[in-house]
Parts: C-alpha cells; structure tokens; sequence
DNA sequence: AAGTGGTCTAGACCACCAC
DNA sequence: TGGTGGTCTAGACCACTTG
C-alpha cells in the first residue's frame, strides 16, 4: 500500500481516474478489442495496489462513456461500436446491423391483444378502450440483447395483423400487405436509467444506463398505425437524422 | 443494525433499491419538490439503519433514472421536468426555454478563430486549414447549467461573425444580418458521460451521465454554416423532432 | 466551524456462472 | 467447485461550501 506515493504516473487525481485512463488507453490501442474480457476486478484491485471499491469505480466510469459493459456475472467487456440508427426512417433493423457488418436477431416475446389505456390514448389519439396489438420483442447485435420494444398497432387499421410472423420486418410488413406508406411520425428520446421489466429483459442489473426512444407513426390521412417504444443500451446506439 | 432482519417490506430485493424506491416515491407524492434538497446521506443511511456506500448506491440509481442530481458538494436534488427540445428546428434556446416557463442563461466562455483541423474538415467538408470562428458557451436553466456548446462557424460564408453579441439567438443573428435560412441539417446524437473538460464547465464529477448531440446545417447551396457540438446533461432535456 | 459529498480502506458473504 | 460480479459493513480522511 506504502508504494503508492512513488506513482508519480501522469494524473494526480483520484486513483479510479488513474485506472480508468489506463483500461481506456489499452482499448484505444487496441490491447483490449471490442468484446473481450477485462480482468476481473480482484486484479484490476490487486494490480493497482487499491481496493475493489475503488476498481469499480473506475469501471463504472468507462461504463458511463458507453466503453465497456458487464455480462451478468460473468465479467466486464469492451464495447463493440456503436449502431447507427435513423429513428425517422421506415427501416428493417436487420438489414440495418447487417449493412454495418454485424449479426441481429430478433425475438418475440409476447403478442396480445389489448385495449388502449389512458396513457396509450394520449399518445395515439385512439379512444380508450380501441383494440390494440401489443407486441414485445428483444433484438440483438451479435449476440447481445441492445434492446426490448413495445409496439402498440392499430388492430383496426391492420387487421389481421396478429397472424405473422413477427420476427421479420414489420416496415416491409406493413408496405407489402396493407401497401401503407408511413406519413407523419413523432418521435421523443431522452436518456434514462433501464429499470426492472426492461433491465430484467436484457439481462443487466436495475439502473444501466439506457434510451428511451418512442415512435408515434400514422398514415397519410392522419390515421394512427403504431406507437412504439425501445429502451436500448446505451453505449449500443448513435442517433442520426438527417433532415430536408 | 439488528433490526433489519424484521423489516419486511414491500420488496425484499437490495436494501439500495428499498432506499431507492422510498424516495423516489416521495418525490412522485410530492413529499420533495423539484430543485429542493435530499436529506444528507449520512442520515439516508442511519435511517434506513445502513451505511454511506449503501445510500450512495441508491442515490446513484436515483441520479441515473433522471430524478435527482447532485451539486457540487453541496447535496442532491430533486430534478425538475426536462427541457423539450427539437435539435432539427432554427429555434432560439431562450425563447425555447422561455415557453416551458423556465428562466434561461447563457453565458460566453470563448470566441476564437482557428483553422479547421482533419477531425472539422471531415465533419464540415471544409479543408483543412480553412478559418472558422469557433464559440464556446454555457446555457442554464433555472440557474442550473444545464449544457456546454462549441459552435464552429464558416468565417467565409459569415464574414464578421465574430464581431457580435453571442449571448442572442444566433439563428436570429443568421437570418436577419446575414439573410440566410438553413437549409440541410444532420443531427447525431448519443448518450455517454461527460468527461473533463466538459464536466468541470458544468461544475460536475467526471463519469456524469450525458447527452452528446451535433448538428451540421448548410445553406439552400449545401455551402457549410455551422457545425455545433453539444454536451448535454441527461437528466435536462427530452429529444423531440416531428418528421413529415 | 460545521456539514456536505468525494474518495478510499480492508475486509465479508452471497448468487450465479463456467468448468 | 472455484471464480466472477453484486451487495454490504464500519469505519476514515479530504476538499469544498455554507453559515
């Protein structure tokens, strides 16, 4: 513990900002690659001559600039880049993470049949009580779960829609079968802590950090077609929107 | 420390998330007002018959939901709404906050002219070297900086730019002395923590939970204007941009 | 001067995962 | 079964802010 005075290393800040510059370097030098596996924080503790607590720090630092991320119990890892993602576009995740050379896959968790409430009124324009199909899904990037979606569909605009396959794209869906050209789409996102439903279902401890992103999309007479809702990771995506 | 075992509450998860739910029901129920002050954690954690480390762990859940946030050394505090903001539109940060009924600030940290460098060239298509006029600023809300911005302006296509009040709306500025209506706009954005530069200008801790946002307009000639880089705290703002 | 959060120690037990 | 992160204890000293 006594040698620590002698580390005369370039910041004299706190020891976990120290840490934290050090494991980012590494990953800026491509010691540690994308995915891989930190070592464990015992080591991390040991090697810098401190304790857990303060390797945790240093590890929740790099995993709030979205640089590293935990796997359950199993360890930490760098994160992969970062989606780039056009919520204004009708667009097929899949093709999206596959046109930047990653693998997605979808799973679908539950699909019901439901009345709008108060809040799903608001915020589609439907009356309460309107026939709604709620469809829960979780996508991942190359193995990970990035996020879990609600989809709220008008079952009165899309009828039948209940029926399909909803692994594939809904856009495409949407287009061929019911040849719907989405219009007007509202879109709200802020960043906030995944909490239980949503951090349960990706599998990470409540109070990681996420997005939330939600889409309100009608056709070209007004007429409400889906509201949907993700909460993804929040070092998995970058936002772009280009506009005019 | 005993006691604890009989405490049967509602959820019988980590004490950090009872803690947790406890004050963020009271801020729900109104019990804590938004901008007041949380009790100090010393008495947090004697009162839910814990330690600092715990209470600090549920505090930070708190701070990563968006619902409380932390000055200086001064204590926590309860977060008011957040700001509605629509990076896509011409819009005047004042009037913006203005209309949400909130008091704004800005204040002019920097105004200096440089030559664009590899990483301004490839965002602005400008070549390297070409001048820009770059400003640096700091926005607050209610007295709380809520943001820092670097604006980076095109010294040729705004010739005497520099010689303005900057503490105004510059889209104002643009349109009535230069005549100039923005035309194409890309917007990027993503959630990560601020780090130093950034964070001590907004008087928080390294590792605070952040909102990166550029946007890049151009004239109705696809001429380069403004490239503007924004460092946002999380818990301020809700994204909302309408398409179509 | 008193109180606040910021940082840190040196341990401990637990739940879960991989082998 | 051994190693991982997750949670927790019971303290400590420091820097800074506030009265």
């Amino acid at each position: 513990m006594r040698e620590r005075e002698q580390e005369q290393s370039s910041a004299n800040g706190p020891i976990y900002l120290r840490v934290r510059d050090q494991i980012a370097d590494q990953i800026e030098n491509g010691l540690l690659q994308p995915n891989s596996r930190l070592p464990s924080e015992r080591v991390l503790a040991e090697s810098n001559h401190t304790t857990r607590v303060t390797a945790r720090l240093a590890l929740a630092q790099l995993e709030a600039e979205g640089r590293i991320y935990r796997s359950n119990r199993r360890g930490w890892f760098v994160s992969p880049p970062r989606l780039v993602y056009n919520p204004t576009e009708d667009y097929s995740f899949s093709d999206n993470v596959v046109a930047q050379g990653r693998v997605p896959a979808t799973e679908t968790l539950d699909v019901t049949t439901i009345e709008a409430n108060a809040w799903l009124a608001a915020k589609t324009g439907l009356a309460e009580g309107d026939p709604i199909v709620r469809l829960h899904r979780r996508r991942q990037i190359d193995g990970r779960s990035v996020l879990v979606e609600n989809i709220y569909l008008n079952a009165r605009r899309l009828p039948g829609i209940e029926t399909f396959d909803f692994n594939r794209s809904l856009w495409k869906l949407m287009r061929e079968h019911y040849g719907l050209e989405l219009a007007r789409k509202q879109i709200e996102m802020f960043p906030t802590a995944l909490v239980d439903p949503q951090a349960e279902a990706l599998g990470v401890n409540a109070g990681t950090a996420g997005l939330y992103v939600t889409r309100c999309s009608r056709d070209n007479e007004g007429c409400f077609v889906e509201f949907d809702e993700e909460f993804w990771l929040h070092d998995t995506l970058s936002i772009q929107v280009d506009v005019r």
